[in-house]
RNA sequence: UUGGCCGUAGCUUCAAAUGGUAGAGCGCUGCACUGUGAAUGCAGAACGUUGCGGGUUCGAAUCCCGUCGGCCGACCCA
């Protein structure tokens, strides 16, 4: 009976071409995020269970992965420790444990897996890698238009075009549901059924409310001013086409900020919160990002630690989002007592390579062969000389990948397997050649062979290489 | 935490009429071609504990239960 060897659910083993592509990514993340001026960190993937506890909400703790004590204290079935859920939470750790040794302004980021207890589905995985900008230590909504401009040049340099980034703000929410007069205990489920107002209707999200609870006065009103909103897309595009320097989602943001203040009115905490986001996309018009957001006063995140600005950024061919963050502000504070401010977001490597995958964005080279030239072994007696070649090989073609074939197996055989690798050129040393210092060299692709002194391969190699 | 669909050789949106003997293609290995792969021909292997465990039945890939894995949706999120 052959062993399991799938790996546990949920984790994934990555072979090499998956993980080429995975490493492409996180290179063009990191080297945008250097730009920004943003500092490499990483933290432990263990934490103590009480630094992650209470910190994500109901829904959090229940998917956090406990670890149980070790040796006799073990049959307590007690947990101490637990693998780390996200890599805001560790941030905000590590600013409260190294605070005055870090730039007032903490700027960082950080790409490393995490892990939750959650059942998997398309994009959705138990270990999974996040790839998080934070800023520290500031309240500006400079700091909200940067990680947005950061994450939006993230995506546009893998070549995403349509991407949106939806903003909303928790207390503009508090202050929409206030106005709309839902009882506060209620606020939550009333944010779930207008969600789905796109797919299920009016009718639907009235019925959701009916069922949930929710007064047809209050929810009345909610549904008013969210059904209200799309309106404002053909004014917007109606303005945009009037003023020219306008974007429509531009037009289309001032709007939803102009609506929002209706509504909201006197609620004060609300009234702050619009002129911040106001702000947000005023700054984010100055880094000339401001074309994709969207104002979307539904979107409501399910972490509790988020205190002002939250955002997502989503595709059409994909349910869920690319990546989400916000400002938490007291996040920091839970840890050390000293309120520090913060503001980050966070981008899911899986499902920009799921989306990258299905519409064959990455580029070509990704999938090319593991080597340049394969050098074939002749017998038993010459297989020295054949890594004495492929050596020699190595250090006179800078860069060029130079693999042995292990056995002295037929030629043809060696051939065959450089053909199912697609590796281009092949190296034959017989006895003849040997002889003559000299090699051949066969072109897999054209079938063409040539004989070499050995010294002149490197250069006409490194000169056929693309 | 919840509902639906699915699971057959290494691979395939595979096949096997309502329970009655498991088939095909590709791939793989060898040979024609013991100094040349991707072509062609011939031969061959493993022909598969029909995901796993149990049940119903004279008999289960097929029906029932459980379990594991996958896909889709709800909820949640990256």
């Amino acid at each position: 009976m052959a062993a399991k060897t799938q790996p546990a659910r949920g984790m994934r083993d990555f072979l090499p071409s998956e993980l080429r592509k995975r490493e492409y990514v996180i290179r063009v993340i990191k080297e945008v995020y250097e730009r920004y001026g943003f500092e490499p960190l990483e933290t432990p993937a263990v934490e103590n269970i009480e630094t992650l506890m209470g910190k994500y909400g109901e829904e959090g703790n229940r998917l956090i992965f406990k670890i149980l004590k070790r040796g006799e204290h073990e049959k307590t079935g007690e947990a101490d420790l637990a693998l780390r859920y996200d890599l805001t939470v560790p941030l905000a750790r590590v600013v409260a444990e190294y605070g005055d040794k870090l730039p007032k302004f903490f700027k960082r980021y950080q790409i490393q897996p995490v892990w939750r207890a959650d059942r998997p589905a398309r994009g959705r995985y138990r270990e999974f890698y996040q790839c998080d900008v934070d800023c520290t230590g500031t309240r500006s909504p400079v700091a909200e238009a940067e990680i947005i401009a950061a994450a939006s040049e993230v995506l546009r340099t893998l070549g995403f075009d349509n991407f949106t980034i939806r903003l909303n703000h928790r207390q503009v929410l508090a202050g929409v549901l206030e106005a709309a007069g839902i009882a506060a205990d209620k606020q939550g489920d009333a944010l779930v059924a207008i969600d789905k107002l796109d797919k299920i209707g009016r009718e639907g999200v009235a019925r959701e409310f009916e069922a949930r609870g929710i007064g047809a006065d209050g929810g009345g009103k909610l549904l008013d001013f969210f059904e209200k909103l799309p309106e404002l897309e053909h004014a917007a595009e109606f303005v945009a086409e009037g003023e020219g320097e306008v974007s429509q989602a531009v037009a289309y943001n001032r709007a939803a900020l102009g609506r929002l203040v209706e509504f909201v009115g006197g609620h004060d905490a609300g009234a702050l919160g619009i002129e911040n986001l106001r702000q947000i996309v005023e700054y984010a018009e100055a880094y000339g990002v401001a074309d994709r957001i969207k104002i979307d006063p539904s979107i409501a995140r399910g972490l509790s630690y988020y205190t002002g600005a939250i955002m997502e950024i989503g595709v059409p061919d994909l349910a869920g989002s690319l990546g989400g963050g916000g400002r938490y502000d007291n996040l920091v504070g839970m840890f050390s007592g000293k309120e520090i401010t913060a503001c980050g977001f966070s981008l899911g490597l899986e499902r920009i390579v799921l989306i990258m995958s299905e519409r064959g964005m990455f580029p070509e080279n990704l999938g090319r062969a593991s080597a340049d030239v394969l050098v074939t072994v002749w017998n038993e007696e010459s297989v020295k000389d054949s890594l004495a070649f492929a050596a020699e090989l190595r250090r006179s073609a800078p860069g060029l990948r130079v693999d042995v074939y292990p056995d002295a197996d037929k030629l043809g055989k060696q051939l065959k397997y450089a053909s199912a690798l697609g590796v281009p050129f092949v190296v034959v040393i017989g006895d003849d050649e040997r002889a003559r210092g000299e090699v051949a060299v066969k072109d897999m692709k054209t079938g063409e062979q040539r004989t070499l002194k050995r010294e002149e391969v490197a250069a006409a190699l490194a000169e056929a290489r693309p």
